[in-house]
DNA sequence: CCTCCGTTGACACTCAGTGCCACCGGCGGC
DNA sequence: GCCGCCGGTGGCACTGAGTGTCAACGGAGG
């Protein structure tokens, strides 16, 4: 890794751990681009380097889940149905989310909680949702067909989030994902 | 209705017009709050009194199908199995667009190929997962298993939609939304 | 030592969204 | 008919998000 990316690299950090412990406090609306680049030392005009939006710096905490998700359908073996990859897709995805609790957990309550960050991370799941179904009819299913499953399993996707990052709960994740496949599975 | 509630209509009228017509030709991003005030003649701040964004005013042309989800709802037996009751209110959904198939075909394109529209559209779903959830709750269906049952109801409501606006397509919409059902139908 | 290139900061600008206040027009009471 | 009330409106100023531009800095390589 070049010390130019390393460099770049430190910013993001600096910037994300600033606005994640800003909006936590405060709130999202209520948290100005100014105060969060004050906050980690650089300029105005640095921020919208790296991020494309005030939302952009948490939704692009959860961006690797998607990354997760496609590497592990691409590690699973072709002949495997479809209800199966997605099970072990998302189940990565959220035992990313659990082994990292303190930092996913935190942003993922604030961003089910913010109408306008909520709002942005949807968007980002139905990208999600053109790449898992492009990855199925990769595998044969039919479009229309791959299209409902990867938009179903994306919906239990976001249930578990909701059920895991609700105050209180002391649901295993990755159980919740097993039990909504119980359901969810044989239809997909 | 009252006098001034017939203006206010006409207000909503006239700015929602003309934003759908400015957006179709130039786009949403680049259509500016400021020329679909002087289009609709009425002043910048009564828009935002109105709209709470600019997104607000497309996204609210298709909010009634919230209403029209939980009407339906409310008119089914209570004894009758969550899956059909959901099928029952998002066919009730989709067979309004296709009744006003100029306005809402041209609403939905241009929703579902805009980012930030897409975005403040699936924030608006989340809500009605919610309703749809709460009512399936309210007829004895496990908290859990609502949650999940809504979410994939809806995800099965945007696929149509997607389908059914996709340029050159010639399916039925509601037929779309039975052969959906065939498949998750069981699994609700 | 100099040059090239990527990153940064500063400034100016557009546009979304909000608070505030003054104004107008209908409507009922006197 | 006159007056006060009130919902809707326009104008104005302001904050904050996001972008284009340019000059300056600093490291990598010749």
């Amino acid at each position: 890794m070049n010390l130019a990316d390393r460099k770049r690299q430190l910013v993001v950090d600096e910037l994300t751990e600033a606005a994640l412990q800003l909006m936590a406090v405060k709130g999202f609306e209520v948290t100005t681009v100014d105060e969060i680049v004050a906050t980690a030392g650089v300029s105005r005009r640095t921020f919208f380097r790296y991020f494309a939006s005030k939302e952009d710096v948490l939704v692009q905490l959860l961006a690797y889940l998607g990354d997760v998700m496609r590497d592990t359908i691409a590690s699973r073996p072709p002949a495997e149905p479809p209800a199966v990859v997605l099970r072990h897709a998302l189940a990565e995805a959220i035992d990313d989310c659990r082994d990292s609790r303190d930092k996913a957990l935190r942003v993922v309550q604030l961003v089910l909680v913010t109408p306008s960050l909520l709002a942005r991370f949807l968007e980002r799941q139905s990208q999600w949702q053109t790449m898992l179904a492009g990855a199925l009819t990769a595998r044969g299913v039919n479009e229309f067909r791959a299209d409902l499953a990867a938009g179903t399993a994306l919906a239990a996707f976001v249930t578990v989030l909701r059920r895991w990052s609700a105050p209180g709960s002391t649901d295993d994740p990755v159980a919740l994902l097993d039990e909504a496949f119980t359901y969810l599975g044989p239809a997909l």
